[in-house]
DNA sequence: CACGCTCAAGGACGTTTGTAATTGAAGTGG
DNA sequence: CCACTTCAATTACAAACGTCCTTGAGCGTG
């Protein structure tokens, strides 16, 4: 059901990447990679391709130089990411990965009281659903 | 750093089972799929041997039968894999994952008032903390 | 212009993953 | 006890992944 195929962990390294430089080439995207990230520049080249193929970059020519950019918004991806792995561990029910989230990683009190706002604001929402 | 290599997506799905069971052979886990999930008989096997591979499983046997049974907690797995997909997709901060879950996912004012209870108790610990 | 040097494109290769076909042992009815 | 069925173990294999090697085009310099 899902229109495209989902993203490897190396593809989604260098699409997170495009997403930010909003276009890159092949090595503008091998310069944004963490330094200790030790890769090929084929290797990466390999990944943009891909991403092609799969339908989450576009490309265009630029002197004999490809540009990739986003077609698909990151929002949608995450989205699509999030979901596949709610699913493969928690059976799609999200509540045990939020808590989880909640209780192993220290927020700061500012992130839970950030956290706090969003629920309210949720709550609000629910009000005028019904 | 992980003492374990990862688990695949089809290789989480019997581990699931197993833990769910506590212990069980091949055909146990492939009943205790979802119906829908139209899977070999064999495949399930693999699975199960590769999670054994891994250091996931412990096996004996009863008869010719091998029953599998959890040797790494869920907790463990579920700790790891979660860590890994932040990584991957949110550059490791937890934050707007969390953020993402609550605003995407619909949840019932129940869960709402239980997550701001979780809050609450961890702010709680916070103070302690200092 | 010829010789390297830089860099992009595409092909290549070993490993992992998803899935099953094949082989082989145990039980069962005539 | 032999043909048949049943089910588990092993082997197999194509696709996906992570990674890089090879080839060839453009460019600078003697």
């Amino acid at each position: 059901m899902p229109p495209r195929k989902g993203l490897s962990r190396g593809e989604m390294e260098v699409a997170r990447i495009v997403w930010d430089l909003r276009q890159a080439s092949v090595r503008q995207v091998l310069e944004a990679l963490p330094s200790d990230r030790d890769i090929d520049f084929t290797t990466v080249q390999t990944y943009l391709r891909r991403l092609e193929e799969k339908g989450y970059l576009n490309v265009r020519l630029d002197g004999r130089t490809r540009i990739y950019s986003p077609r698909v918004r990151p929002q949608t991806v995450i989205r699509e990411s999030v979901e596949d792995f709610v699913d493969l561990l928690f059976a799609g029910d999200a509540m045990p990965l939020v808590k989880h989230l909640v209780e192993e990683q220290k927020f700061s009190p500012e992130d839970i009281q950030h956290l706090r706002q969003l629920l309210d604001r949720l709550e609000g929402e629910c009000d005028n659903d019904t």
